[in-house]
DNA sequence: TCTGGGGTCCTAGGACCC
DNA sequence: TCTGGGGTCCTAGGACCC
């Protein structure tokens, strides 16, 4: 028998957050925005059985949201950061170890808590969680990751589970598995469903019976282990320490479409900058950075073109100027005049820890360059983002995204927490 | 008019080398 | 007339996740 594993997942999580601070938004249907307040990205139980499904458009939403006074608010990820950091805290003595899998989900290792009743132990964590945070929770436990997940699926769909579904169990994990929908399993995406129903394999249980070899040639390695993991067999362990991360990303939808070249590099430069900062807050520097900017694929109607190029740094740098240079020499090579572009990007890849990077001989002063980006990141920090920012930025930022329904930073600026009066 | 952002992993195929 | 095989590295793109 394998270690048993648990996965905790928060129930319509970035709803739960925000109703922890504002009791009016209890009872109600919610929905979250995405970034540029674009789509439905979190709904409440309300906003789910009305029908809101996950990436709704919301100005497809209108009607509903009129008719039945559905709250609608932007994204508060600060919020949603530290609310983890408290969910995390409360779970603490319940695991030998946790790997973090999302903003709201998380591995634990349940190794030396065997002997213990499992299920009653998972309640104890939940309750925990609800009294510290006020965020309701469901818990999988099984062998592997993948049963996991599914047996926290279970837990939240089938109410006779009362949030815990324990699949070490051989009868409950056979019974659910056979009307599990393939489609809904961890790992199988909308490609890999078609082919599977095409053979006949609707369930996990059918998934979990497929012969391994066949499971290889239709997918990858990838399903092959997935369906050694259904069988139980695990082929990936919880991570205790978070392993180094390859790529970073900053990339952003307009708020109104771009046309010029300039408005494209105000745009990029502000990424750019941005991806330095990120890189340096974890103390690396990256060896290759992409930019690339597309038009809005949703209306295939129109002309579209996607423009991206790579370009190598060398040396590998967290430099925000030679970011923006670098982003800029990969957008003069993609730009084409004549196209309405929605979306642009830079892409860091093949990170290195900073100390770790190899010199070269061409190195110029960057012991000044290092700190004048310490003393730009310092300036943002204290007085804001964008404070001091490059010439080609620009100050108007037409195209910088909307975040009209915002709640407040709750737990994370002091001018901003909740005042209780009595 | 308005459809997110940020990640990971894998494979195929080309370039290059001996 | 005859025209290799196998390895590595890199990149683009697909698939998937929350």
């Amino acid at each position: 028998m394998t270690a048993p594993i648990a996965l905790i997942d928060c129930n319509n999580y970035y709803v739960s957050c925000e109703r922890a601070f504002d009791a009016s938004l209890v009872g109600v249907p919610v929905i979250v925005l995405s970034n540029n307040d674009g789509c439905a990205i979190a709904r409440s139980q309300e906003a789910k059985a009305l029908g809101i499904k996950m990436g709704d458009p919301i100005h497809h939403l209108r009607d509903k949201v009129r008719a039945h006074g559905i709250r609608v608010l932007s994204s508060n990820y600060t919020l949603y950061g530290d609310m983890q950091r408290r969910v995390l805290a409360a779970c603490e003595a319940f695991a030998r170890d946790v790997e973090i899998y999302s903003i709201d989900e998380t591995f634990l290792d349940l190794t030396g808590f065997e002997d213990r009743d499992l299920v009653a132990h998972a309640r104890a964590m939940r309750d925990q969680v609800l009294r510290w945070t006020t965020i309701p929770t469901c818990v999988g436990i099984a062998g592997t990751k993948t049963l996991a997940k599914l047996a926290n699926a279970a837990a939240k769909k089938d109410s006779r589970f009362d949030g815990v579904a324990d699949f070490r169990d051989d009868a409950v994990r056979h019974d659910v598995m056979r009307a599990f929908p393939v489609g809904d399993i961890w790992g199988v995406g909308g490609a890999t469903a078609r082919k599977l129903i095409a053979l006949g394999i609707t369930t996990a249980g059918e998934l979990r019976d497929m012969p391994m070899k066949q499971a290889k040639g239709l997918g990858t390695v990838v399903l092959e282990r997935l369906v050694a993991e259904l069988r139980g067999v695990p082929s990936a362990a919880v991570e205790m320490v978070a392993p180094q991360r390859r790529g970073m990303a900053v990339t952003r939808s307009f708020g109104t479409p771009v046309l010029t070249f300039d408005r494209l590099m105000g745009a990029l430069t502000e990424y750019a900058m941005r991806a330095g900062e990120k890189l340096r807050s974890h103390g690396l520097v990256a060896s290759r950075l992409t930019a690339f900017f597309h038009t809005n694929s949703n209306k295939p109607e129109r002309p579209q073109y996607t423009g991206s190029r790579t370009v190598t740094l060398h040396p590998m740098t967290s430099d925000s100027l030679e970011l923006i240079a670098a982003a800029r020499k990969a957008a003069e090579r993609a730009w084409r005049e004549g196209y309405v572009y929605t979306k642009a990007g830079v892409l860091l890849d093949d990170l290195v820890a900073a100390d770790m990077r190899p010199r070269t001989l061409f190195e110029g002063d960057t012991e000044k360059r290092a700190r004048l980006m310490g003393a730009l990141d310092e300036i943002n920090g204290k007085f804001g983002k964008w404070t001091a920012v490059t010439a080609s930025q620009g100050f108007k930022r037409e195209w910088k995204l909307r975040s009209e329904m915002r709640s407040p930073a709750w737990t994370t600026r002091i001018d901003e927490v909740p005042t209780v009066r009595a």
